[in-house]
DNA sequence: ATATTCTACTAATACGAATTAGTAAATCGA
DNA sequence: TCGATTTACTAATTCGTATTAGTAGAATAT
């Protein structure tokens, strides 16, 4: 049996009776109020009911009569499909809890209708602000009630630029990891891109390698570009088109680390090594795979944690201000993660 | 900028007003209280000015009168480590959604003292019941204050079971794993046990293990079983050190998916084909990994989304009767999933 | 000596909803 | 036909805290 004490919690009024001062004061001494003079006996006096009593201030209570929840509304879809995403929320997590707030969370699957009501819902519960999280970097429409309370997307943007936003610096990542490969002289390097024709994931990646080969004086070679999705299968399928092609690549950048764990496998039938044949610089870094696959797989790192991080801060930090200034666009860069693939 | 209206928010006297009736009267009609007799033009009134003012119910207000917050506290601790674990938080995420409630999570990165302010926090805040999850199956300690409130454990449990608890039924599990190997004709089947001493994902593994052989006639061959920690690295190492025995093994149970991983290249290297020559049997069913290893990963599923799933029906439906009870042990089955490594 | 300012508190109220205890008017019962 | 019900509401209170507006009494100023 659970061995629960159902005696009323204590409030504010016992520690006051117990100290032999009223409520008023209790509550000046446990707030620090500085405006108002107690003496330091008195304020002995109250903490130690507080301590004798084990009282604990009921947030409920406060959230009323002060209207602050210190509740942050997180809003997530599809989280199942990328786990390694859950970062964000420990970031977001980590962040919050440093200030003494904290998350609520609600994983709408992807439903709109969900999301419609996980807004309504937050907001019925009076949260302070909401994040609107994407489990990769892409547009959203999410639902018009979200804008009634400070708001900001993580991984994601709405078209007309109405909310302020973190994502990640797709291009940047794409340019550093082909430069990565052009740099160790490969002068064929194949890409692996992602086929979804309007989410940033894909078109940044693939802007970043564009640019990439054109530092290098280099244009773009449709034949060393291959579109799949983020899975294991379709790297391999794309890898092993890319290398039974006359003038086979050299290097290859993946557009995810799922992409690569599959091109290993079809280089390994092929009998290629891993960087000596073909290097390969993956994308996301993604726990579980990337440091485990064999030779260990250099890769871009999508800063999910910074960026969890970024925007509850930014909720903190301009929760007042943020109807006086236009919505930043904030992009976190994709650090490099060098292990021995390239 | 953002396009946030600052107008109060309406509260039931509004609708009130507007519908010309008590603050009570409105009460009455939203909530359908039965008892009380209100005419159907009189609450189609109240409907109209709530539907008019875009009414929603203040939560903190309606949690501080009725004591209930409708909210469940969910403490966890690294899931950085263990991102396939997440399916605990959505399955619970779900099943207090269909419900109305929402989960307030906390992470305390393994840290005692944040556990502490962790339920300290929650215990502020109002949250109905708690739900206390580890990442993988063990005993834990959690603080002592969890008690003032319902609570069960997610993937782990208390010494003097003083608390309910649902975990993976492993030893089900290592047995079935290894039963399905003995029944493929694999007469040493060898075995890659984590080396935790007191978790039970790794005893519990291991003993499903002694069950199956015993079930077989064959008794334990300790020069089969090698002690390794969660990583392909681990994986590799002592799965080549079972292929280049004298008589070496014709089938391997991996005690996690990730060390498969490690088992995978291992018998690669070595020229073994899977399953032909050593078949592998893997658990825990991670995303990302066992679906996409070629061939794919045959494998126990951790039942993290059912564990979820149960811990907050469990407490919704049992919230009252918590006291009355001993504390339930529920034990989920792992269910073997078959691809093609076995 | 008296008006003024401090010092150290307290009384009263508000936050937004739920709920208990009524109440006026209509209906019923015999 | 007159008291008893029933119907359809409303007034008042409560939940636990924060905050505004006071208020005695002591200290200071003039």
């Amino acid at each position: 049996m659970q061995k629960r004490p159902n005696k009323r919690r204590p409030t504010m009024l016992d520690v006051a009776k117990l100290a032999g001062v009223s409520q008023t004061t209790v509550s000046f001494v446990i707030n620090r109020v500085a405006a108002v003079g107690i003496s330091d006996e008195t304020k002995e006096r109250v903490w130690d009911a507080v301590r004798q009593l084990d009282y604990r201030p009921n947030a409920v209570a406060q959230g009323l009569r002060t209207k602050r929840t210190n509740i942050i509304g997180f809003l997530t879809d599809e989280v199942a499909s990328t786990p390694f995403a859950v970062h964000m929320i420990e970031g977001a997590q980590a962040a919050a809890w440093s200030v003494g707030k904290i998350l609520m969370i609600v994983n709408t699957a992807g439903d709109q209708s969900i999301k419609q009501a996980g807004v309504e819902m937050m907001l019925e519960r009076q949260v302070d602000a909401i994040i609107y999280a994407s489990m990769y970097h892409r547009e959203v429409h999410p639902p018009p009630n979200i804008y009634e309370v400070p708001a900001v997307l993580l991984d994601c943007f709405v078209g007309d630029r109405s909310l302020p936003s973190v994502v990640a610096e797709e291009i940047q990542g794409g340019r550093v990891a082909t430069e990565v490969l052009l740099r160790r002289g490969s002068h064929r390097v194949g890409f692996l891109s992602l086929d979804h024709p309007n989410e940033q994931a894909a078109t940044g990646r693939r802007e970043g390698y564009r640019q990439a080969l054109a530092a290098y004086g280099r244009g773009l070679d449709e034949s060393l570009i291959r579109f799949g999705d983020s899975t294991a299968s379709s790297g391999y399928r794309y890898t092993r088109e890319l290398m039974e092609m006359d003038e086979p690549p050299t290097a290859i950048f993946c557009g995810t680390d799922r992409m690569a764990m599959g091109a290993y496998d079809a280089l390994r039938d092929l009998s290629y090594a891993i960087p000596a044949d073909v290097a390969i610089v993956g994308f996301d870094n993604q726990d579980v795979i990337a440091a485990y696959l064999r030779p260990p797989l250099s890769t871009m790192e999508l800063p999910h944690y910074k960026m969890g991080e970024w925007a509850v801060r930014y909720l903190i930090d301009h929760a007042d201000s943020l109807d006086m200034v236009p919505p930043v666009q904030q992009l976190i860069t994709c650090p490099f993660i060098e292990r021995a693939s390239a």
